[in-house]
DNA sequence: CTATACGTTTACGTTAACGTAAAGATATCG
DNA sequence: CGATATCTTTACGTTAACGTAAACGTATAG
């Protein structure tokens, strides 16, 4: 095994300063168990993985999830100590979730071009505002 | 002009069925000044125009947008009464717009392979599992 | 006539996702 | 030693987006 793996490890504030969020969400986190971070006696201690953890849940929340959603997507990641039934659970999940993506994948391309139009809108009304002056 | 444009018009509860919403909501979206239906007497009368308007709600709703943002967003469809200070600060609200979508889009196809490969690893537990048995 | 369906206003309740403040431990710098 | 920075827990506050319930008109079908 390669031990190259640089065993980094975070604080807290170090997260929230990478991640743009405050420490206060960061334990909000915790609190909802999404994130489960060591300790050096009182104090937090991240690592890689509770990192990648938060730019999961990060990603999640830009594209509209609850934290509990995205419990659910970090729960995808590691589905070792599943039955078939879990297994077959989180098949539909993924399934549904990806459904939302495609609707908002339309979505989004819809409102694109809504979006080139009424800029095409604005830039000629600012055109006869300009040739009437 | 052509006057065959059918003037139609629908009750609360009619966009409430096609929409998928409660009339509570609907309402709700009027306080917020989202939406300006005629009355007949107390009752709410809604054009096409309030149907599209609220159908860019919910598009914008699915999106992760607030009331406030929707807001914004319809009224960049009508931008005839504003001076040229207005329009600038329009263009600048569509481009702010524009590059939180494509932060949409980037998200959705890191997580959309994301899933593809969650499903993969989940079919391949299934099997290990069935083969077990 | 009355029951049923649909509309109205008013108003308090709820949930998620944090914000904010208080009060204290720990460590490091000068 | 004191100031400053960074961490902690506890706990109440806040905002958005409705839900829910009460109490009341209106009209139409049986």
């Amino acid at each position: 095994m390669d031990e190259r793996k640089r065993k980094q490890t975070y604080s807290i504030s170090d997260l929230a300063r990478e991640f743009d969020v405050t420490t206060r969400t960061i334990r909000f986190y915790e609190e909802g168990g999404l994130l489960q971070p060591l300790r050096d006696g009182q104090t937090r201690i991240y690592t890689d993985e509770d990192r990648v953890k938060l730019k999961l849940i990060l990603r999640g929340k830009r594209l509209g999830f609850s934290l509990a959603e995205s419990r659910e997507l970090i729960e995808m990641y590691d589905p070792s100590e599943g039955n078939i039934k879990q297994l077959n659970a989180l098949l539909n999940k993924i399934h549904q979730r990806r459904d939302v993506l495609m609707q908002q994948l339309a979505d989004i391309e819809v409102m694109r071009h809504e979006l080139d139009e009424a800029e095409e809108r604005c830039r000629q009304a600012m055109q006869e505002c300009l040739s009437v002056n």
